[in-house]
DNA sequence: GCTTACCGTAAGTCATGGCTTACGGAATGG
DNA sequence: CCATTCCGTAAGCCATGACTTACGGTAAGC
């Protein structure tokens, strides 16, 4: 039931757009809270929830703290996804779908 | 920006429960309600929460209202997961880790 | 040493939204 | 025509959580 728990930290708007900034690379606290309409300590505050939902990892550079996706925690999310897609009479479609998804990734 | 018009309502538990159940085929209000935890009002105003997103559609039949899936309405939040999954993120992970590496153990 | 930069945590405030009960409208059956 | 079934809506209550300010702790530079 953990796409549950990514659904429910992904819907926050704010902690989804520092979730969207760690799509381009790894970046610190500082990076990440700039420019956004919060305080330092509310992405602060995201970024744990993040993490306690495995969607992202930590690791320390000196004083600061390097944050990255963790594509594992959105996995069963977009599995949990596609299963709306496996009505037996859609079949055809979903094979469509499917193999056009998987254009450009890995 | 669809995409986060769903996460946000998918979130919920019971919502989410609702919208699963229409997985197997589109039920009336009446089915979706029973064994719920919630009352049936509940379940109506969840129902018209997730046709406001463009989740689920709606048809009349008689006086009972049937709901159906809508996967359109699922189509953008799957392609914003997949997003994920480019290769610029993964160029940037395989170099953090290098780096990281040849820096040495803490 | 001292200062500065970077970050996590605590406590408290306040809005959001999910739930209930109560009600009203529309179609079917007797 | 009346009762019943099925359902949406309104009003109100209450818990959840997102945000702020204030503080403490750690690493690097002088």
């Amino acid at each position: 039931m953990a796409y549950g728990m990514a659904l429910a930290v992904l819907a926050d708007p704010t902690r989804r757009k520092v979730f969207e900034r760690l799509r381009t690379g790894p970046r610190a606290v500082n990076a990440l809270a700039a420019g956004l309409p919060v305080s330092r300590p509310a992405v602060s505050q995201h970024l744990r929830v993040l993490k306690e939902a495995g969607l992202v990892e930590e690791r320390s550079e000196g004083v600061r703290r390097i944050y990255s996706v963790r594509r594992e925690g959105l996995a069963e999310l977009r599995d949990w996804l596609d299963s709306f897609w496996g009505d037996a009479l859609d079949a055809f479609k979903r094979e469509a779908e499917r193999s056009h998804r998987e254009r450009g990734r890995k």
